[in-house]
DNA sequence: CATATTTTTGCCCAAAGTGCAAAAATGCTC
DNA sequence: GAGCATTTTTGCACTTTGGGCAAAAATATG
């Protein structure tokens, strides 16, 4: 719950999630086409026109259960509490921290699975990515207080998040913390991940 | 037409093609919401049927119209006629030239406009760039012959995709070869925008 | 508590999505 | 090019979805 909203606001906000979760739940068990919309009405508790009013389909439900939830405060502490010397590559490093917490990556190759098996969740995955992308873009534009006009920001914030889309396919393998390298073969730690790509960017390709 | 492809499946990309066509036509005219299936199959010459055979819904149809058609063949030809000490960024940089014609910039452009009116077309146009952003990995990672393990392809390919982004909201807008910039006020040449990105690559955040 | 605003809901109907089987088109072989 | 096998298109029937509208419920304001 977001205190800085106001009372409706933190109910539409509980009422769009619990139809996030409950299409993401139903999808994990069910599939993509063993549930209909009257199911996650039912489960959430709320009508079946309601969630037409929050969705247009059970892809774009399922995906708002992805969309990052850290606040526009999360992100003043972020830059509040950078070194006094921190570059733009910190500013994003931090964040990404904040964005890519394991939970979160754990569910998202969920997702990502999902999205592999039912075509029609593609789109909305990458939208999720989007949302994400934005959301550095936001935090560097303001971090150089719009000292570069040349796509500085842009490129940079779309270097990284273009960086993540092979998660999406299962191309690029992600081990998190507490899982052994025998479970998943193939598979790399994100920070390894991470590390590398700044290592790339510092220092260029 | 593709020519490597049997009778059959070229008229099956002709009959995909014909639709999407028929949808972009059909949006950029009235609108999402201003036509239905049913239009695009009376202008596509089809059956409501097969439209359904095709795609599963208006937004997949019209993002068909911009998924490429650059072949096999003319990746083919691009990694042969590279000069022989030429960079991943090279290969990387010829097959944008190749991908982002300024006609395709310039239809592009409708399109992020049309997105930007009717959100149900967002996730779709995201789907587009990551196809070319695949086409983008699978060139880099012929050329390299699989030398790079640690994600270098991946990044790589993400951060030029990823720099696009800004597009689709017009938060970077793109000027066309023969357009003025007094028509496109804070716009940008493509070919700029794309040095600068190359630029950064090169050397570095 | 009374009033204004916003959200939820039910009702209704147009539009969309899909399994199935017949019909049409295409590919292959002789 | 005639006949047979394979693939695609189509029509039909039916469930599911999307969204306008107005009444009802919930929330905000003062």
């Amino acid at each position: 719950m977001n205190p800085k909203l106001t009372l409706r606001d933190q109910k539409k906000e509980a009422t769009a999630y619990a139809l996030s979760v409950a299409a993401f739940e139903l999808a994990l068990v069910h599939g993509m086409d063993g549930f209909i919309v009257d199911d996650v009405v039912r489960q959430a508790g709320v009508s079946r026109r309601t969630f037409a009013n929050y969705f247009s389909c059970k892809e774009e439900a399922v995906a708002e259960y992805f969309m990052n939830r850290a606040t526009s405060e999360d992100e003043n502490d972020l830059l509040a509490h950078l070194a006094p010397d921190a570059t733009p590559l910190d500013a994003l490093y931090s964040l990404l921290k904040l964005q890519f917490t394991s939970e979160f990556l754990r569910r998202l190759r969920q997702f990502a699975s999902l999205a592999n098996q039912y075509p029609s969740l593609e789109p909305y995955i990458l939208s999720v990515f989007r949302r994400l992308q934005m959301a550095a873009q936001e935090v560097l534009e303001r971090f150089t207080h719009g000292r570069y006009t040349d796509g500085y920001t842009h490129l940079l914030a779309g270097a990284v998040y273009g960086a993540f889309v092979p998660i999406l396919d299962g191309r690029l393998n992600v081990l998190l913390p507490g899982e052994s390298q025998e479970d998943r073969p193939g598979s790399v730690s994100f920070d390894q991940y991470l590390n590398s790509m700044f290592d790339y960017l510092r220092n260029g390709f």
